[in-house]
DNA sequence: GCTAGGTCTTTTGCATACAAACGACCGCAG
DNA sequence: CTGCGGTCGTTTGTATGCAAAAGACCTAGC
């Protein structure tokens, strides 16, 4: 019942089917609209994207690798549990792993890192101004990766964004239960931003790790609050 | 021209071909047998396996998170790069996860975890002093897991477990190229051994720093010296 | 009433089939 | 000789089909 002679509307489809599918599902996932422990049907799935059931499975070895998703041998998969202790630990990795890139970042950093990193800072400015909560957590982490990108480790910075994704899931949670979190980390960019481009490692270094520990504190706090309702 | 009735002559099968196909191709990387660049036909590893295209392609799926195989759209999978700039990479995370769990898992360690790692030496010792290099990879690494499951920190094991396999590649390379890396790792492993059960953290954590360390200036050294036959 | 076993249903796992994409080769024109 | 376009073979991508596993339900025996 798929199947039309060219697959998509949309002239221009640059990603293959298993991609796009990965990316639906993992943005279904976040938004916890797929809650955790739900299992994911294939021919359900496969039905409702208009594919079958192959690249579906395809998809869910890509986000089983990420952390979204567990397969389970002949017993299909599941939207992967959460947790506050996998909550802590993955701030935890976060936060080792970008301080310590950030360092190494301004080591290298050029002015045109310098002015990337300033145009990211704006646009989340500009969507936390315009209180676009939706974008805000997508261009947060952009700002981020952009402090980061002058580092040159594609390895970890890849490792991060596995990271970022699977926080995400938790953060959006936070936010969907109250709204305190961007202000505080809008007004520790600023200090980032000046930091980073001022080019003094350490103490850059010292305000993302603040900066990420709030962050952690403030989820942390959160989700044990509304613990029942929250995770699991 | 598969497909006897059951597949598998062993009687007892847990895991599925998918898992054993991804474990033997994971091998296969690892013993640089294929390498880096070389192109995965899907079609020539299914018959060899005796398996059709699919599970293959899942395999690669898992490969390509593991970030031992590329896969490209309509292009096929090729066996990822090696670098010595990914080397360096490798082991600056490991380093700082490493470091960061041990002090963890020392706060936790119990009788049990002590007598494990203790364990865990004892065999690496073993398959060093009976020249056994093909497992002495294996188990050095399971002797440094030893050392962080009392972290109680299973995200950051898995994404060491990770770390590890990418590094191994670049391990055994070093290890064919020559011979002195185990020496200097079999003694400090010692002095690792003895700082985690006397339970001091932070000796731990440099002895371990120190160790891994090491391990990186030697290994680079070789890679060095051979980068002509060695990567790529 | 509760457990053991057996059948039926659902769902997965993998094989096969076919269409579309890619790349190599070849001829042709400049 | 070189660059361009078309054709063919190879390889990938995805749909479909079928066998086997897992789980639900139902019955029989204790």
């Amino acid at each position: 019942m798929p199947r039309s002679p060219q697959r998509f509307s949309d002239p221009i489809q640059k990603t293959s089917v298993v991609d796009t599918l990965a990316t639906k599902l993992r943005e279904r996932i976040l938004r916890n609209e797929l809650r955790a422990g739900e299992p994911l049907r294939q021919e359900a799935l496969a039905e409702a994207y208009g594919v079958s059931r192959m690249p579906i499975r395809e998809a869910f070895r890509q986000l089983e690798a990420e952390g979204l998703v567990e397969f389970h041998p002949h017993r299909g998969a599941v939207v992967s549990a959460m947790s506050i202790e996998e909550a802590e630990e993955l701030f935890d990795l976060r936060l080792l792993i970008e301080t310590d890139l950030i360092a190494r970042a301004i080591e290298n950093a050029t002015d045109a890192d310098r002015a990337m990193a300033r145009a990211a800072f704006e646009a989340v400015q500009h969507a936390y101004s315009t209180g676009d909560e939706e974008r805000w957590g997508a261009l947060n982490w952009e700002f981020h990766k952009s402090l980061y990108t002058a580092s040159n480790r594609p390895r970890s910075l890849s490792l991060l964004d596995g990271l970022n994704a699977n926080i995400d899931r938790y953060v959006r949670l936070q936010l969907s239960l109250e709204n305190s979190a961007p202000d505080r980390a809008n007004s520790e960019h600023k200090q980032l931003l000046e930091a980073f481009v001022g080019g003094d490692g350490a103490t850059a270094k010292s305000i993302l790790q603040m900066h990420i520990r709030d962050a952690r504190t403030s989820l942390l706090k959160a989700l044990r609050e509304r613990q029942d309702m929250a995770v699991d």
